[in-house]
RNA sequence: GCGGGUAUGGCGGAAUUGGCAGACGCGCCGGAUUUAGGAUCCGGUAUCUCCGAUGUGCAGGUUCAAGUCCUGUUACCCGCACCA
């Protein structure tokens, strides 16, 4: 008998064994088949590692280790996120430097992965706070800079009121921090912004020849938001001009009147002109809405309020009628012209606000009862009311509007999208600094790139202010300077830069980590790039992932790299839930910590059950009682040293089974399918126990389908069996198609689509002839006699259907 | 409100093209072994009025045949949310 399985000795030793020998660092050989797997680079937060993780790391060990087999260089890299205000918060309330907090969790959390077993290289390892990292962080955005895609800006943003720092929009969720859930407020600041917007077209496009998962394509289609319509040119009674954007230019004749956002230049202007005749009625609106948090703006179910400005009309291009004009805080400045046409009788928005200013409605699209609500359906209305549109569809109508528009130099087609500029600037410590610096001759200028990288100073406090400064801002020897370009006295910029920064190139300093010259090597990135296979968090589609997918296509443009897209594929892990179904957290005391679980069972066990758990896509409970299941395969897989015959073939009896296995095993990993990959292998386990015996051959095949899953067990088996090398060294195997079918086969005999009995037959057997067996067999017989027999049917190497009254 | 997804035994979940629903695992029941507990091994396990019928959220439909396709509907989850 082989002495039970010591996970804990026989796992370490093979860890240590891995990373003496170095097996799992990507080689330097360019001319090998590549194959690129990524997995997100974790935060390294003070709480250690989460189950979440590993599941996420597991599917792809288990992809990286199968392609190793499959002879490709496969780099599988990994590395720390490690700016962020987690680490900041703690190293205040603990007066530690987050430098070395960090140092602590990444030591940690390095541990904890290396306990998994996972092939990850290590020689390759990153830090995005490293400065030796985040001068090429640097170095990037001031190519963002040079190239005019950063600027500054005085704007409302969202305000953290507990993190005390700017967020960006895809960091509001429900009107609050997606940190730390604090009340997120309007604030006017001075910020950098990135020109994420000048991509918006191409970011959209590009997701076409993605092979990325469709609910993630279609996250960030809907995040940027293309719309195409046309801008229309009205006149104002005292002659100005006033674009409105709509989508819906083919109801034109339909505006029955104008709105403006409050903060629409316009009001402005005509205010100081002395145009408006309720100066004081409008001043109150426009104070009551800037008042307003986005997040009271844009409650659902809101009365629509607004105010008329008085003494000012606009005037429709298309029929020179007079319309009013209001303002309304359901118009947003930031998006479009921030001035819209309203047609109360198509749009629902606009249909509210008329009914509760009692405006007037005029009908142009037919097939609705606009005195119940707005009619939208553009598919099958047809035009009325609408002058040399009238009788057209929607769709003509809309192609025809533009044209004439066009013509008439009073609009043109325009296209639109959601997607808004990227705020860049925190105001916090523990983040890249942002190399410019400010003279009050020339402007902001930046640093010399031989300047970089410009370092993180020591500060007295990270604390961050009341004030909105970043606590750089104190530190006056290090914020005085002089200006690179003029010499003069100069002051550098004191915010920094956000998390996605150094994430948005993290994978590209993989391809070769220590390069001192660039951020990685022509060569390295030819070789390496794009990404073959990216997985991570659904939370991500359209922060990081998004980010970097824009970064990326700076930097092809400038000729860093030579992808306009990162990331080839990209898969989604479900999250893991605790035992109760619920999200796991500390407040609701469901967190299951890894580090028990290896302790406790094995990581090989820990591997397998988070392979096991489900549908890897979808969310799934922990049950702590189901891993045992898990620990039980493997441990009867180590039981097999028991029962070992010699044979250098697979016997007949299991020879199509091992073939199907294989087969299964190999399709399912490619298709991210590892619980199906498991059950395929625990069935043919059961049928080694069932047969009593399972031979040389057939065990080695098993062990190397099974390695990528339990790599220590499998290895150790491997040379305790003295098969030859390490797992490591061989060959996936492979399988035969024709031996992955039966000769014979039981099909089912159904009379009326119910089954009646079941019948062995060749697998190539003709129709005509399992009919005819079907009808000899005794029952099938009896139920069909007296019958009138109305069709009958045989579905190739499934079953016989016989229908008969 | 808009967009997307999900719904299958006591539980987690299987089921390429419509073709034996419930693979695999957990749990449970029975047995063996054991001083006992645990572990292990063997057998069983959708439901019912049990030689037959019924069963994949609910109601219809198409088909020889529906978890799978179509129409309607409910519940839950995720994303967006006055984007003109």
């Amino acid at each position: 008998m082989a002495k039970n399985y010591d996970f804990k000795t026989i796992e370490k030793k093979w860890q240590e064994k891995w990373e003496e020998t170095g097996v799992f660092h990507a080689k330097q050989d360019f001319t090998l088949p590549k194959y690129y797997c990524l997995v997100e680079f974790p935060y390294p937060s003070g709480q250690g590692l989460h189950v979440g993780h590993p599941r996420s790391y597991t599917a792809l060990d288990i992809i990286a280790r199968k392609k190793r087999l499959e002879g490709y260089n496969v780099l599988y890299p990994m590395g720390w996120d490690a700016f962020g205000l987690p680490t900041e918060n703690y190293a205040i309330k603990n007066h530690i430097h987050p430098e070395i907090v960090t140092r602590d969790n990444v030591a940690h959390f390095k541990q904890q992965l290396q306990s998994l077993g996972f092939s990850f290289d290590w020689s390759r390892e990153v830090n995005t706070t490293d400065p030796s990292y985040y001068k090429w962080t640097q170095w990037i955005f001031l190519q963002l800079f040079k190239n005019g895609l950063a600027y500054k800006k005085e704007m409302a943003v969202n305000w953290c009121t507990s993190c005390k720092c700017v967020l960006a929009n895809e960091e509001v969720v429900n009107g609050v921090c997606e940190r730390c859930g604090s009340e997120v407020i309007r604030k006017v600041k001075s910020q950098w912004m990135l020109k994420i917007t000048e991509y918006a077209q191409r970011l959209v496009d590009d997701l076409d020849s993605l092979n990325f998962i469709e609910r993630v394509k279609l996250q960030q289609r809907n995040w940027i938001g293309r719309s195409t319509g046309a801008e229309v040119d009205f006149t104002s009674t005292c002659g100005d001009k006033i674009t409105v954007y709509t989508t819906r230019p083919d109801t034109l004749f339909g505006a029955t009147y104008m709105v403006f956002a409050p903060e629409h230049p316009y009001v402005e202007q005509w205010i100081k002109e002395g145009r408006l005749t309720n100066v004081d009625e409008v001043r109150a609106y426009q104070e009551a809405s800037a008042r307003k948090s986005d997040f009271e703006r844009s409650e659902v179910n809101k009365d629509k309020t607004g105010v008329r400005l008085q003494g000012v009309a606009a005037i429709n291009p298309v029929n020179d009628a007079e319309i009013p004009i209001f303002i309304s805080d359901y118009v947003l400045i930031s998006y479009g012209t921030g001035a819209i046409m309203a047609v109360p009788a198509h749009d629902t928005r606009d249909w509210e606000f008329a009914n509760a200013f009692g405006l007037p409605m005029i009908e142009v699209v037919q097939g609705g009862d606009i005195e119940k609500e707005a009619f939208t359906d553009c598919a099958t209305g047809v035009m009325v009311n609408s002058g040399f549109l009238t009788g057209l569809s929607v769709e003509d109508a809309k192609v025809k509007i533009t044209e004439w528009l066009t013509e008439q130099g009073k609009g043109h087609q325009k296209v639109n999208f959601k997607l808004r500029d990227w705020v860049f600037s925190r105001q916090r410590y523990w983040g890249e600094p942002i190399p410019l610096v400010y003279c009050e001759k020339c402007g902001w200028v930046p640093l010399e790139e031989s300047e970089l990288p410009l370092r993180l100073p020591e500060v007295d406090s990270y604390e961050p202010t009341d004030d909105g400064e970043s606590p750089l801002a104190k530190m006056t020897d290090w914020v005085n300077t002089t200006c690179p370009h003029c010499g003069g006295p100069a002051k550098r910029e004191t915010d920094t830069m956000p998390q996605w920064a150094g994430s948005s190139w993290y994978f590209l300093r993989y391809c070769d980590p220590h390069n001192d010259e660039a951020l990685a090597s022509k060569e390295a990135l030819a070789y390496w790039t794009p990404v073959d296979w990216y997985n991570g968090g659904m939370e991500h589609t359209t922060l990081h992932l998004l980010y970097s997918r824009f970064w990326h296509k700076f930097r092809y443009d400038i000729g860093v790299v030579p992808t306009a897209e990162p990331y080839q594929k990209r898969t989604s892990h479900g999250m893991i839930l605790g035992e109760n179904g619920e999200k796991m957290s500390k407040s609701r005391g469901n967190v299951v910590n890894p580090d028990e679980i290896v302790n406790d069972y094995g990581a090989d066990t820990m591997r397998l059950y988070e392979m096991f758990i489900g549908d890897f896509e979808k969310a799934a409970p922990w049950n702590s009682a189901s891993i045992k299941g898990c620990k039980r395969f493997l441990d009867r897989a180590w039981g097999l040293q028991d029962i070992l015959t010699d044979g250098d073939a697979y016997r007949p009896e299991l020879d199509s089974l091992m073939h199907k296995t294989i087969k299964k095993v190999t399709g399912d990993i490619d298709a991210l399918k590892a619980n199906t990959a498991i059950a395929a292998m625990m069935t043919l386990l059961n049928k080694f126990y069932e047969l009593g015996s399972v031979n040389k051959a057939e065990l080695k095949t098993f062990l190397l389908i099974l390695n990528p899953f339990a790599p220590h067990l499998t290895e150790e088996m491997w040379s305790v069996l003295a098969f030859g090398g390490t797992v490591t060294d061989q060959k996936w195997p492979t399988y035969d198609e024709a031996k992955c079918k039966d000769d014979e086969i039981e099909i089912v005999i159904q009379i009326n689509g119910k089954i009646r009995a079941k019948l062995t037959v060749a697998a190539d057997i003709e129709a005509a002839d399992a009919i005819a067996q079907a009808k000899q067999n005794e029952r099938i017989a009896a139920e069909l006699d007296g019958k009138n027999i109305i069709k009958e049917l045989y579905v190739k190497g499934k079953l016989v259907n016989i229908v008969a009254k």
